[in-house]
RNA sequence: GCCGGAGUGGCGGAAUUGGCAGACGCGCCGGAUUCAAAAUCCGGUUCCCGUUAAGGGAGUAUGGGUUCGAGUCCCAUCUCCGGUACCA
């Protein structure tokens, strides 16, 4: 560079400008505690202004650190705060780490550093990246899961649950303390044995079916190489979600929570969220209510009968099979005493390979129906004949009763089954639309369905099913019955990096917890990581034999439930790594309280009506909130939180894609090796022409790109505006470096309106007298963002700032005043540079609580307008009319403009449409 | 397979209830500045026909429809993305 242009330009707006004022504003900004805000009871702090609790979704910090897809939602959420604190908002912004999991730990075997060191690396590095791009966030409010203040109270809150159970009668969860005194006093009647004949065992064994929190057998999804079970959600197509390892079934005695008792809530308070609808749809999707019967089956020359659960109880005429799960209990006793129709070997085989088989193969073939005879029948109680019971792995256990009444007529499974191994098919309901295929599973009207005990022949599906179901009940066949596809959520993982559950057993497996003012049980130390291979799956914590082994009241049991002498094994399982992020955002209230999980003042004032917004992926779209939704239930509840939602409104932002580059034989070429030439994409150290793909970014597909080296070229300022101006927020759009230089051109154009480049202070030409088009592009540009932010639209926003930049520069006209206003329009989204020309503008306070600028609505229209003439739909001229013109005026001014005139001589004029302020139509020929 | 969402210039995208399609930015073209380049500034840029013009034609995935008027509403089809996967 020229040494004569070094000093023309010594104060252009480019790199080193923006660097040297961002890292002083940062600084400013951090020393003067701009963005911490206080809970009400502060001092200075008004609780009766509005309050904005906007909260981002908090990641989990990766050895890696973030790339420019990170921050796309941090960036929108805090334009937001920014805008509401300047409109008078108390805002609550916090950030903190989501830090229990596998990354750290995996990474701990490799390296055999202790994931709490490289997980704290981690968080210093996330933390010092984010704060580069200039967020306001609280940091005076940050924690991290792992800290043992804050999983103390994800301990106590989980006490909480195993000491609650779920009233069905209320439809809520309660302390568990009143249910064992309800049945003391008799004023409740359990089920089975009743509760004074029971011994203390029994009894025990009661309360502990009823707790939220519960100990459970399942067959679970045990994952040899992590080393750990995994939830439903965890395992995709057979392998685990993280790593893609197999995974195969195995019963396991784990913690499980009723979240099933909550399904009902849980699917109809979504009504009258704030989400995307999508989200609410998966959501829905995800609970899977469905409204039915159980029917129950005699089984013939057996006083047992079977249990079936069936959405379409109207099309049970049209029965002609049953079939039964593999794991069926009915099978296990078909084993053991065959009849002679039915081939027991086979029997044996399938059933085993059945609960071998992975799911991955059970995938692989699921259009191919498989099973065998039982040599068992059924009696149908509406025809009164026999049906042959089958096995078949289509039916699945875990749902309904693992059986199914088949109607091959109206279900496409039963039909394939039946069409496999020739069972008859009989049509029970006939389409109204005269849809006739072979297997018809819609509404209809009921046929072939009479017999001596009941009828439902003509009558509508929802009628048909009504009057079936009353049968039923009135024969104590069956009754009607709700069912969900949501099952209970396993809590427990082998691993060793997640929060230990207080609680420990005693010699006869017995479980006491520990009790709250012991919390937090801390993780013990561990020095080898590697995972404990076995049949019998061992949790990591096993490991720590001193740990494990202890007393009662070293472990911190109430005394009044053991003895503390008492010998006692603590749970060597730890929580899931959901578990730190299903009350995060009730913690943020109070995050330093010792004293409760959190301030009962500030919840209500931060979380009585919810998060007013939460910004996060929509890959969470269903685990993370729905478990978050649950806690909240289950302390609302219990009386702990005020609100029964957490999140009032949620928005995804779109996924931030990046170009990736494979050369023909698919491998992957790094992105900085690549270069256009023409038409093409052309390897640079081969020369070798290479594929364009969009793809999401990651370190696979060497298409990462870092937030620190945009920074280093451009500035925060410029890489928060890039990212919001690549198009709409919930829109996925591919990062495009050859893009970023326009914003940042709009910038230096800011810059310069204000600043004089040669010595870097405001200009001395500033305009003293207001220009009208400048002023008047200044109002449409307040209304237009003040419009836009609340609704994170955020494109048009800048869209609109860069067209009144482009107005004032070729107007060359600005004022103090007017560029003092556009700096507050800029300041959610460029805050770096905003400070400074309010800085520079002669204010010594940050721009952060100057009140957002209002606009005139008389400003925003001119006394002429221009009105486009049509005629016949086509554009052919445009008008300039006064503003308050007529309609019969501007009739006459469209059909004597010259051009249009001469368009429609010779033709009848048949209409006029004018719309007011939009366009005149002319209907002639 | 089923359920959602989306298809607009060379590219990212605008067009809030049907009313001038392509705002704004990138790229590209031309010009200014410069010894030169970068940077910056000014102008142009949907495509086709028209000598640069005036002007005209086509055009929002495809084919139909409703309307004075359709990117927007309706029907059918295609493509892409997301969710889900025997849930009885």
């Amino acid at each position: 560079m020229d040494t004569h242009d070094q000093q023309t330009n010594a104060f252009r707006y480019g790199s080193t400008v923006a660097n040297e004022l961002e890292s002083r504003w940062q600084s400013h900004w951090q020393a003067e505690h701009v963005f911490q805000i206080g809970n009400p009871g502060d001092e200075g702090f008004d609780a009766n202004k509005p309050k904005f609790y906007c909260l981002d979704m908090f990641p989990y910090p990766s050895g890696a650190g973030l790339h420019v897809g990170h921050p796309v939602g941090y960036i929108g959420s805090d334009i937001l705060s920014r805008f509401k604190r300047m409109n008078g908002f108390n805002v609550l912004h916090p950030m903190g780490w989501d830090a229990f999991g596998l990354p750290a730990e995996q990474y701990a075997i490799e390296t055999g550093i202790h994931p709490a060191k490289t997980t704290q690396k981690a968080i210093d590095t996330f933390r010092a990246q984010l704060q580069k791009i200039g967020f306001s966030y609280d940091w005076s409010r940050e924690f991290a899961t792992i800290d043992p203040e804050y999983y103390k109270w994800t301990q106590w809150i989980w006490l909480k649950a195993y000491n609650a159970w779920f009233d069905q009668e209320t439809q809520a969860a309660k302390p568990i303390t009143e249910l064992i005194a309800q049945l003391d006093e008799g004023t409740r009647e359990c089920e089975g044995t009743p509760w004074n004949e029971r011994t203390a065992i029994e009894r025990a064994q009661y309360i502990d079916d009823h707790r939220l929190a519960y100990l459970g057998t399942q067959v679970v999804n045990w994952c040899p190489k992590l080393g750990t079970v995994l939830a439903n959600e965890e395992v995709i197509d057979g392998l685990s979600e993280r790593g893609n390892h197999p995974v195969v079934r195995r019963p396991l005695k784990q913690w499980m929570f009723r979240i099933t008792a909550y399904a009902d809530r849980l699917l109809s308070d979504l009504e009258g969220l704030d989400w995307p609808s999508s989200t609410l749809r998966m959501q829905r999707e995800w609970i899977g209510r469905s409204e039915g019967a159980d029917i129950f089956f005699d089984i013939e020359g057996s006083d047992q009968s079977l249990l079936v659960y069936s959405t379409r109880p109207d099309t049970i005429f049209g029965a002609t099979f049953m079939v039964v799960a593999p794991e069926h209990e009915l099978i296990q006793e078909v084993l053991a005493n065959p009849t002679s129709e039915c081939d027991i070997d086979a029997i044996g085989e399938y059933v085993n390979t059945a609960k071998n088989r992975s799911d991955v193969d059970r995938m692989a073939d699921t259009k191919e129906k498989s099973g065998l005879f039982t040599g068992l029948y059924a009696i149908n109680p509406a025809t009164n004949e026999r049906m042959p019971i089958w096995v078949a792995d289509y039916v699945l256990m875990g749902y309904g009763h693992g059986a199914v009444m088949a109607v091959p007529a109206h279900d496409q499974r039963d039909f394939e089954f039946a069409n496999a191994f020739g069972l008859p098919v009989r049509e029970v309901v006939k389409s109204i639309d005269g849809c006739d295929d072979e297997c018809f599973s819609g509404k209809g009207i009921a046929i072939n369905s009479t017999s001596d005990a009941v009828s439902i022949d003509g009558q509508e599906t929802d009628e048909a099913r009504q009057t079936i179901i009353e049968w039923f009940e009135a024969n104590a066949m069956g009754s009607s019955k709700t069912n969900y596809r949501l099952r209970d959520w396993l809590f427990s993982r082998q691993r060793y990096w997640g929060e230990p559950f207080p609680v420990v057993f005693d010699e006869n497996g017995l479980h006491y917890p520990v009790s709250s003012d012991a919390l937090p049980v801390e993780l013990p130390k561990l020095t080898d990581y590697e995972p404990i291979e076995s049949e019998d799956p061992l949790p990591l914590l096993a490991k720590a034999e001193d740990w494990l082994r202890t007393t009662a009241g070293e472990a911190g049991v109430d005394p009044s439930l053991l003895h503390p002498d008492t010998p006692v094994t603590r749970e060597a399982n730890t929580m899931p790594g959901w578990a730190g992020s299903c009350w995060y955002e009730i913690r943020f209230c109070s995050p330093h309280d010792n004293a409760r999980f959190v301030d009962k003042e500030a919840e209500q004032y931060w979380m009585g009506d919810g998060v007013d917004l939460y910004i996060g992926g929509a890959e969470h779209a269903v685990l993370h909130l729905l478990y978050a939704r649950f806690w909240h239930k289950i302390l609302f509840d219990l009386g702990e939180v005020s609100s029964k939602e957490p999140f009032t409104k949620l928005f995804h932002q779109g996924l931030l894609t990046s170009y990736a580059f494979q050369r023909a034989n698919k491998s992957l070429v790094p992105v900085h090796q690549v270069e256009e030439r023409g038409d093409v994409f052309v390897d640079t150290e081969t020369g070798e022409e290479v594929e364009r793909v969009i793809a999401k970014m990651s370190k696979s597909l060497r298409n990462v790109v870092n937030p620190d080296d945009v920074i280093e070229e451009y500035g925060a300022d410029t890489l928060r505006l890039y990212e919001m101006y690549m198009g709409p927020l919930e829109a996925s759009a591919p990062w495009n470096t050859r893009d970023i230089v326009g914003v940042h051109r709009f910038l230096q154009r800011v810059w310069r309106l204000g600043i004089d480049e040669q010595t870097g202070e405001l200009r001395s030409d500033l305009a003293d007298e207001s220009n009208d088009a400048v002023e008047r592009a200044l109002h449409a540009t307040i209304a237009k963002v003040t419009e836009d932010i609340p609704n994170l639209s955020y494109n048009t926003a800048i869209a609109s700032m860069i067209e009144f930049v482009n107005t004032a520069t070729s107007e060359s006209s600005i004022t103090r005043d007017q560029l003092a206003r556009f700096a507050c329009l800029l300041s959610p989204f460029a805050p770096h540079i905003a400070e400074e020309l309010h800085a520079k503008l002669g204010n010594d306070t940050s721009i952060t609580f100057e009140a957002w600028p209002s606009f005139n609505e008389a400003m925003l229209t001119s006394d002429v307008i221009e009105l486009p003439v049509q005629i016949m739909g086509k554009v052919r001229g445009k008008i300039e009319v006064p503003a308050d013109a007529s309609q019969e005026d501007i009739e006459t001014l469209a059909v004597q403009d010259e051009h249009i005139a001469s368009l429609i001589e010779g033709k009848t004029i048949r209409k006029i449409i004018v719309v007011p302020k939009q366009i005149v139509n002319i209907v002639a020929n």
